[in-house]
DNA sequence: CAGTACCAAGCAAGCGCTTGGTTTGTGACT
DNA sequence: AGTCACAAACCAAGCGCTTGCTTGGTACTG
């Protein structure tokens, strides 16, 4: 197999930025590295050597924190979903308007995958089929917590004529959207993140609104 | 490691639907159980005894065909991307109303995702990164001139005011909510092709026509 | 002195790919 | 029609290397 990443594949924990929501501990320390690798080369051609240089340990020892490989992407991922859980329940109860919720909602995900969760939330995404069936199962009840906030919100939108769609088609769209800035948009670019939240909300106020 | 996919890895290549610009040669063969494989599992975690198995040969009598593993990848995508290109100019020249480009266009990439070719498709998308730089460059000029195809309309979309938002930053969204049907959407749903391509064309027209 | 965190060494299994040789299909020449 | 040459397609076996993970032991900390 031809190996990738041949050129200055040499790493340490300070060039990884920092995640949200994990401490300085051992274990804070191997996830933060792991969701930056998985996310940089994937799960499975990221080795556990690599990782352990990484966060400047022995491979082996990384088993003393976490049972298998596998454990450490589920535990990246549980990470991801909890933090941005909260992030969105407090993006929806910080406005009254719904509006104002609607949009707290998009510049909540916009900032999860483009913010300082970007790489976990990307590995949640493009690895999800690398996590073992049983595995994805307590997960996938997070997410389903995750996708009703936005089903709740969407069925007023619906209600009151803000949107014109299926709140389910709707979420999926635009979740389309917001998930896929993770493959071309740049915080340090020309557009602003309010902006980009300003013009999918346009998007997703089809034709409805002439706001 | 654990390995996925325990139960009924059983296949031959019978089971494996078409995919649309391969033939019945070996090469073809390959391809289309590669492209199979390598969306269900992830190109790293589909190993070439697998592949072999599949087609029926010997893993070794794969490399009659192609030097390496990485190559069969890399035929994988351009066989998706030059067949698609295709399909996309022919959407545009069937039509000449700008409107009727830009649905057959939105319908055209629905189609190469979620119908016969989407495997490739999706492997183009989630594989991307697992080329190497250098196999890269020829397929990113493909994709170049793919994404002008979606300019070229857009630009005068824009100019006759059907759309609110700068063709590029047009494209990445919409782009992203037609990418991510993969997701979710099933043909054999509730939803047509055609239903979902006018629901994305009229997220698209956002509010500037009342259509 | 118990528990956490780690190292040094290496095992068993699986990986991509190579090698040397055999079968199969095809077209040209008698 | 028969036969021969040659390339394409394939097999059987296995090499060299990397993989996730284990083991038995040591240093540090409260």
């Amino acid at each position: 197999m031809t190996s990738a990443a041949l050129i200055a594949p040499i790493h340490t924990l300070q060039d990884i930025p920092h995640m949200a929501g994990l401490d300085d501990s051992p274990r804070g320390r191997v996830l933060r590295a792991a969701a930056y690798l998985f996310r940089q080369q994937g799960f499975a051609r990221t080795t556990v050597r690599e990782l352990a240089q990484i966060v400047g340990i022995q491979s082996g020892s990384l088993f003393h924190h976490f049972k298998t490989k596998d454990d450490i992407l589920a535990a990246v991922m549980e990470e991801a979903i909890r933090y941005n859980l909260k992030r969105l329940q407090a993006a929806v109860n910080d406005h009254q308007q719904l509006i104002d919720q609607l949009r707290g909602l998009i510049r909540a995900e916009l900032e999860s995958i483009n913010g300082d969760t970007g790489a976990a939330m990307a590995v949640l995404v493009f690895e999800w089929d690398a996590l073992n069936a049983e595995r994805q199962v307590p997960l996938l009840a997070l997410r389903d917590q995750y996708e009703q906030l936005w089903l709740d919100v969407l069925a007023q939108a619906q209600a009151q004529g803000l949107i014109s769609q299926p709140p389910f088609i709707w979420r999926r769209l635009i979740g389309g959207a917001i998930s896929w800035t993770v493959t071309w948009y740049k915080a340090t670019g020309p557009v602003s993140l309010d902006q980009l939240t300003d013009m999918v909300l346009r998007m997703g106020l089809d034709g409805t609104v002439t706001k």
